[in-house]
RNA sequence: GUGGGCGUAGCUCAGUUGGUAGAGCCCCGGAUUGUGAUUCCGGUCGUCGUGGGUUCAAAUCCCAUCGUCCACCCCA
C-alpha cells in the first residue's frame, strides 16, 4: 500500500490543496466582531419594530424561483446553483429569500387573513462572476411584511431601514431613492407603450438596450449609454398610465416619508430587477462602494402571493447585503474599536502540577465572575513563551502560576499594560480582577 | 458571459539585459534555568498559481489554463 505513495502523480493529486469555491468567502476571525456587531444592530432594529424571525431551508425547489422571480430573468436564466436531488427532483440553492419566505408562510398558514411581519438571515447562492461586492454565497437579511395594503407599512419598513443605518452611523452615506411601478395591470399597459416606441428607435440603442427590449424592457431605462439616454427623452412616461390607486398610494407613501423628515429622491428610471415588484419600489445607495452601491432595495409585492398558490395577500419587503454593509462600516471606519473581543486574563503557569491548579482555577474564575474573559494557556512551551503569549493575547491581566504561589495559595497578577505586578489569594482573585478591567 | 490589472514564504512585497530565490513582519530558540510587548544574536518556512514550450540555463520570454481583483452585464 505504502508504494502507491511513491508514484509523484498519484502524490499530486492527493495533495492538491481544496481550496473554497469561487465566489464563496470565508469569514475569518477578525472579520467575524464586525459582522456580529452588524448583526446585532439589526436584530435590535428589528425587535424595535416588532418584527419576528423566520428560518427557512437554503435549498427548495427549482420551480419556486422560476415562477416568483421571473422566467426571462439573468437570476433564473443563468444564476442559480440548481442540481437533481438523488430522486430526480430539481432542487435550487436559494437565490434570495423573498420566494421561501413566502413559500414558507403559506405551507404554513401564516399568511391566511392575518398580518405578518417577518424576517431572515441567512445565505443566498448565485452563479455570479465575482467581485467587489458580489460573491456567489452572499448573506442577506431580508425583512418581509404580508396582509396590509396602504402605505403606512411601506413607510414602515422605510423608516425601520432608516433607522437602522442611524443606528449604524451611515444614513449621511447613503440615498434613498424610490419609485412607483404602478399596478401590474398599468404597468403592463406602460411597458407595450413604451416597447411600441423603442421598437421605432431600435438601431439608435446601444446593444445592451436591443436586448433587454425582448427580455426586461423596463430595464431600458436606466441604461447608462448617452445614445439610449436620447432616445429616451421622448419616451412615454409610466406616470401617463398610472392608475389611480398607485398614483395615491404613492403621494400618500411620499407625504408620510416628509413627516418623518426621511430625505428621498424619486428616481423615475428605477426598475427592481425581479418580477414580482409592483407599486412601491426603493433602493438605499452608496458612492463609496464602487460599482455595487445598492445596499438595501425592495419594494411592494402585492401578486406574487396568488401567483404561488395562496390567496391574494399584499406585502412588502427588502433585503440588504451583509457584505456590502460590512464593506461599508469598514470603509467609513464606523465600527466601534470595542467590537473586538479582548481578553481579561491570560493564565500561564509552571510545572505539571501548577498547570492543573491553573485549570481549576481558570474555571472558578469563569464560575465566579461569569462576564470575565479568561484563556487558559494550554500547549506547553517555556514560561517565557507563555508569558509572550501572555502579552501577544492582548489580555490586560497574566496569571501566573508556581509552586510558590500554589504554597501560598495565591496567584501573581500582572498588570500586563503597566507592569506592575501583586499577590492576590485565590478566594479573592475573581473580585480583583472584576474591579480592576 | 465580455474586457482589463495581478498571481513569488503564513502576511506585505522586492527580484536588474534569462545565470544558485530575497527583505520586513509573524513564528521558534537563546542572551535572562520564574516575567511578555523594547534591544541583541541565531533559526524554521517556497510545487515562484498550474501545465506545456523556447534555451546550456526560466520567477523572468512564448502558449494554454486556473485563481484573484476591478469594470461591464446583473443585482443585495
Amino acid at each position: 500500500m505504502s508504494g502507491v505513495w511513491n508514484s509523484p502523480q498519484l502524490r499530486e493529486v492527493v495533495l492538491a490543496r481544496i481550496k473554497a469555491i469561487r465566489g464563496m468567502n470565508d469569514i475569518l476571525p477578525d472579520q467575524t466582531p464586525v459582522w456580529m456587531y452588524l448583526e446585532d444592530k439589526i436584530k435590535s432594529v428589528l425587535n424595535a419594530y416588532g418584527y419576528q424571525q423566520i428560518r427557512m431551508p437554503i435549498v427548495e425547489q427549482t420551480d419556486l424561483f422560476k415562477r416568483s422571480i421571473g422566467e426571462v430573468t439573468d437570476i433564473v436564466e443563468k444564476e442559480m446553483y440548481t442540481f437533481d436531488d438523488r430522486n430526480g427532483e430539481s432542487l435550487t440553492l436559494r437565490p434570495e429569500g423573498t420566494a421561501c419566505c413566502v413559500r414558507a408562510g403559506e405551507e404554513h398558514g401564516l399568511l391566511y387573513n392575518q398580518t405578518q411581519r417577518l424576517w431572515y438571515m441567512g445565505p443566498m447562492f448565485r452563479y455570479e462572476k465575482p467581485q467587489k461586492g458580489r460573491y456567489r454565497q452572499f448573506h442577506q437579511v431580508g425583512v418581509e411584511t404580508f396582509g396590509m395594503n396602504g402605505p403606512d407599512i411601506d413607510a414602515e419598513v422605510i423608516l425601520l431601514s432608516a433607522r437602522l443605518w442611524k443606528e449604524l452611523g451611515i444614513l449621511d452615506e447613503l440615498e434613498l431613492q424610490i419609485n412607483t411601478l404602478a399596478s401590474n395591470e398599468a404597468r403592463a399597459e406602460y411597458k407595450s407603450a413604451l416597447v411600441e416606441y423603442l421598437k421605432g428607435h431600435f438601431d439608435q440603442l446601444d446593444e445592451d438596450s436591443q436586448r433587454r427590449l425582448e427580455t426586461n424592457p423596463l430595464r431600458v431605462l436606466d441604461s447608462k449609454s448617452p445614445q439610449t439616454q436620447a432616445v429616451l427623452k421622448d419616451a412615454p412616461s409610466l406616470m401617463d398610465h398610472i392608475d389611480d390607486e398607485s398614483k395615491q398610494h404613492f403621494d400618500e407613501l411620499l407625504a408620510r416619508l416628509d413627516k418623518a423628515g426621511v430625505n428621498y429622491v424619486v428616481n423615475p428610471t428605477l426598475v427592481r430587477g425581479l418580477d414580482y415588484y409592483c407599486k412601491t419600489v426603493f433602493e438605499w445607495v452608496t458612492t463609496s462602494l464602487g460599482a455595487q452601491g445598492t445596499v438595501c432595495a425592495g419594494g411592494r409585492y402585492d401578486g406574487l402571493v396568488e401567483q404561488l398558490g395562496g390567496r391574494s395577500t399584499p406585502a412588502v419587503g427588502f433585503a440588504m447585503g451583509v457584505e456590502r454593509l460590512v464593506l461599508l462600516l469598514e470603509t467609513l471606519n464606523v465600527v466601534p474599536a470595542s467590537v473586538k473581543q479582548t481578553l481579561d486574563v491570560y493564565i500561564t503557569s509552571m510545572g505539571d502540577n501548577a498547570a492543573i491548579i491553573a485549570m481549576t482555577l481558570a474555571e472558578q474564575l469563569r464560575d465566579q465572575q461569569a462576564s470575565l474573559r479568561v484563556q487558559l494557556h494550554c500547549g506547553g512551551g517555556s514560561f517565557k513563551s507563555q508569558m509572550k503569549k501572555a502579552g501577544n493575547s492582548g489580555a490586560k491581566f497574566a496569571i501566573i502560576l508556581g509552586d510558590q504561589e500554589i504554597e501560598q495559595q495565591v496567584a501573581a497578577v500582572k498588570n500586563l499594560q503597566e507592569g506592575e505586578q501583586s499577590s492576590v489569594a485565590f478566594a479573592d482573585l475573581a473580585q480583583y480582577l472584576v474591579d480592576n478591567a
